[in-house]
DNA sequence: CAGTAATCGAGACGGTACGTCCCGTCTTTAT
DNA sequence: ATAAAGACGGGACGTACCGTCTCGATTACTG
């Protein structure tokens, strides 16, 4: 009759701040955003949050791990049924273009993927950061192929790289988002050869 | 009775070593792959080419243009004309993605663009270097349409980055070389709609 | 109709853990003597006596405190009488050598001296413990005064300062306890003077 | 012809600045007897030096050795001989005891000590440097000696600890200077046994 | 014998200094 | 004038403690 035993019991001790957890990553993105990954210091996240630097490094092992987890907490995308997959992907393509421009992940992600160029650990940790975010635009290809309107053999992950890779691409080299027409054309692209 | 005054007339004192001048670009590109624009220094790369601070900060401002210049140096493609559109993309971009795999590019390039990110005067220096390297590329889809293998309204820039953005994309968020199998499906499908 | 008022009530709650305080006390000096006063930290002493560090802030206000509280628990000198002045100040100068060398009173001792000189308050805490530890040999000059061994006008303080002094400062210098024909020497040469 | 080649040839490379060199150590005397070893910080000296930490710490290891080297700067004894051993003696313990309390040396060299009890390595480097101040002391023994006035087989060794030890004790338990009549005192203790 | 209250251990908190490393500049002698 | 060598001021890194605080659990006494 007891309750079933809980797998994590409360640890002892101080529980950690969620205040200050939320205040340090909060910064963080604020600041990758302003100075980028190299220029951003620690010292500062803590006097802007209000922290300390102790209370930094008892969560996260190292900048970059910091740098990551406040990655982890831009806003994703949200998934967008209208019917039609062409106009889905579309709005889900601007959507997310517009995400990269107005909020630290457009600036934070090319600093991230040039240190995981020589990091593998922080590859592991990024690449599931960065997918994620593409999984709308994944789920708006599967409702495409279920209702027809994608043919059953289609490369799912083919069609995202087709779309994302020249928007993503761009926007990284140029800095400035892609216009409308840019991302129409190249959802356009991506899928016509598929339909049905 | 002054001598015809010559177009650029030779400097007074000891010249320029240009051995100190190319051991310090080889030596920037090695150590740039091997650590990244972070964690290589300025330091290392005067020990490990024989030469000194003075003599690298002489030639370049700052650590990110000797990075530019090194970045430069990294082998271009050569033109490919075999007379089929299809063939000579889907070999132009294995070479290239040879080229990332086994020189210093393929680590280098994402450091630089994750910097570029926060600082519009690398972008500025990075982007030609960049697009120079795509040129052979380009090449091969206007020999296409003057072939009347492509149509004539044909966006070359939007073709380019249709192949280019999801084998860069790919590449640099899993750090492996994409697969043949993989580049002849990205050539095929954008070059598909527009073949004549 | 309220019981007689107590000298001192005991209090609600939980009483203090007198064992708690003895093993912080004991982890104290000994952490003292392994590594001084700088070196020794207040987390180690919690973790090594099996307590805590509130625990030992609820005692005592700081690390210096905590310090002095702990240096009062050495053994103080027993007095010796032996009918001989000479002979009893010999036997109490070895004995404190010995306590010296053989406890963590040898090595405390200097770092307690090193930082009470930029901190008075701690000066009035230290000289009073040091102080006590010289009694037994002050009460042996007094008897040697007593029985006429030594004249009637001997400064006591002053023949102290003479045995002590060359004996303290040879130790703290040298970290070595000084021989006993060295003692025998410095007791001779203070008292000889002196002698009726 | 050639000159005798030197046995240490410059070095290559920017010579130290003997200025930075001079600030640093004049600093750290200062801020040592402000506050003491543990509470002076190597940042503080810094700053306060118009140096930088680098070129500190590109001179003494740490924070210790900084110490040691500023304290050897202390002005030492020069010697005193106006022909009588215990005049001599006199005035040289109380020019003494007026540095230790006028300048950082008073407060520096407890601080020094305390450290030592647990530093071999510091020990070895201190105890010369301490031993060198009473060097003055020890020649105005040795004329003593030498012009009759003391005995020939007098131990310098123990006549100098007994007229420091007592002196230098009182200094540091009390923190103030000991008065002119007890350093009289204590010379003419100290010597009189010997006196021929 | 339940309620109250101060203790306990554990460990997080903001703060400060440590010693290290690198940046971009400057100063030296040698070519 | 350029080269190698290496010192310079500046500033961030990640670590270690200080003295304070906040938890849940314990241990007495009080009503």
């Amino acid at each position: 009759m007891n309750p079933p035993r809980a797998v994590a019991r409360k640890p002892p001790g101080r529980p950690r701040s969620s205040e200050s957890h939320q205040a340090i990553l909060d910064t963080t993105l604020d600041l990758l955003a302003e100075r980028g990954f190299t220029a951003m210091s620690v010292e500062e996240v803590a006097a802007r949050s209000g922290t300390s630097k102790a209370t930094i490094y008892r969560r996260w092992p190292n900048k970059l791990h910091l740098t990551v987890a406040a990655f982890e907490r831009t806003p994703p995308l949200s998934d967008v049924d209208r019917g039609n997959v062409g106009k889905d992907l579309e709005t889900l393509v601007n959507r997310f273009v517009e995400l990269m421009a107005s909020t630290p992940l457009g600036k934070a992600f090319p600093s991230l993927l040039g240190e995981s160029a020589h990091n593998p650990e922080l590859t592991k940790l990024i690449v599931p950061v960065f997918d994620a975010r593409r999984e709308p635009i994944r789920n708006a290809i599967r409702r495409g192929i279920a209702r027809g309107e994608l043919s059953t053999g289609t490369d799912i992950e083919f069609v995202l790289d087709a779309i994302m890779g020249p928007v993503v691409m761009r926007f990284m080299l140029s800095g400035a988002k892609p216009g409308k027409s840019y991302i129409r054309k190249a959802v356009a692209e991506a899928i016509r050869y598929h339909q049905a």
